[in-house]
DNA sequence: TCTGGGGTCCTAGGACCC
DNA sequence: TCTGGGGTCCTAGGACCC
């Protein structure tokens, strides 16, 4: 199979808007302003010379890069080029297409020379979109994932069960899809530092640790194994959450009062579109500096909409009195329909 | 240096039941 | 008085991804 990742897909899609920007170092992030709490989106190659990536606070980015055009995050227009691109991998010929985010898919085919199919694919995608894409091509997801790096930009790459560990058995833990820098550091503990480490590993030394999914899970995750089905099975979100940083920390009671009843009517609202009833609610809290509590209530039986919101601001009574508040979120867990993919188990790396 | 917003899944521990 | 073994549900927290 194929994965599929657009070439600094954010700041390509504002270039084709704005052909002057091309080459320039461009940052997107929240409303554009470096002055504000927000993080990047996407920077441009020619940005992240610079040292700038995603998710690094804008206000830093800003500072690395005098010259930086910032713009404001579009959502929409992303999602329309996104759309443009998924349609365009769903007409190639024998195409299962399993979408992982705006600049992502898998795309499970039979191919005698995938190689070749990989470049029409690009060359289809530039045609319809004008956007650049790497491919990477595996025997199973993981591999397949792995390879586009390799690829990187507007190239293809293949990873097999055969050449996996030569590309990728120095490499540090972190690379693999679903190990993060925690649990590279668990790893470390262990003595497991490199890809190759963590496939020669036992299984079972991993379990105490990890526990009983997890552990032989990152054995398998460092030997590039697991599934090799692309899935195009439609998504069913299990929520809607909403969340916001302020600018200024909260300190009174009333305004938080009032970015509760602000965030139930904007789930509510996300909710109502899927038609599902509402089993759960959880609201989020950061406190400044940056601690991050949660708290959780189920809903019993009924959906209504007063109900919903008498309990998100329950929920608000579990806030530490006297600590500034840098972020409120909300979450509404939905109940699945029957028929919803029973034993499927995607995204997280969960495979 | 100071950290968005939208998601998903796993684990641990306590409460409660038989 | 001390305490098995199995199960489910709920809450909190952790970790990761795009």
């Amino acid at each position: 199979m194929l994965h599929v990742d657009l070439d600094q897909f954010i700041a390509a899609v504002e270039v084709l808007r704005r052909p002057e920007l091309a080459g320039k170092p461009i940052i997107v992030g929240g409303r554009g302003d470096p002055t504000e709490r927000a993080v990047v989106s996407t920077a441009s190659y020619e940005a992240r010379v610079f040292g700038v990536g995603s998710g690094m606070p804008l206000r830093i980015a800003a500072r690395k890069v005098p010259d930086a055009v910032i713009l404001p995050v579009d959502a929409e227009a992303y999602l329309e080029a996104s759309d443009a691109v998924m349609a365009t991998l769903r007409a190639q010929p024998g195409a299962v297409v399993q979408v992982l985010g705006w600049d992502e898919a898998f795309v499970g085919v039979e191919a005698e020379d995938p190689e070749a199919y990989a470049r029409q694919l690009q060359a289809d995608v530039l045609e319809r979109t004008q956007l650049h894409c790497s491919v990477g091509i595996g025997d199973t997801l993981i591999r397949a994932k792995n390879a586009t790096d390799f690829g990187k930009p507007a190239g293809v790459f293949r990873l097999t069960t055969a050449n996996w560990l030569d590309f990728m058995g120095d490499r540090p833990t972190k690379e693999l899809w679903g190990v993060g820098s925690k649990i590279s550091g668990r790893l470390a503990k262990l003595g497991i530092n490199t890809v190759a480490e963590l496939a020669a590993a036992d299984p079972q030394t991993l379990v105490p640790e990890f526990g009983p999914k997890m552990g032989p899970w990152y054995n398998e995750l460092g030997r590039g194994d697991g599934t090799s089905v692309v899935d195009d099975t439609p998504w069913v979100a299990r929520g809607h959450s909403r969340e916001t940083t302020f600018q200024q920390d909260l300190t009174e009671p009333d305004q938080v009062h009032d970015a509760v009843r602000g965030l139930t009517a904007q789930v509510l609202k996300d909710v109502a579109a899927e038609g599902r009833p509402v089993i759960g609610l959880t609201l989020k809290v950061r406190y400044a500096p940056f601690t991050t509590k949660t708290h959780a209530r189920k809903i019993p039986e009924t959906f209504d909409r007063e109900d919903v919101l008498v309990r998100a601001l329950d929920l608000a009574g579990a806030i530490e009195p006297g600590r500034p508040i840098r972020l409120l979120g909300l979450r509404a867990e939905m109940a699945m329909p029957d028929d919803a993919r029973k034993g499927h188990t995607p995204t997280r790396g969960g495979w």
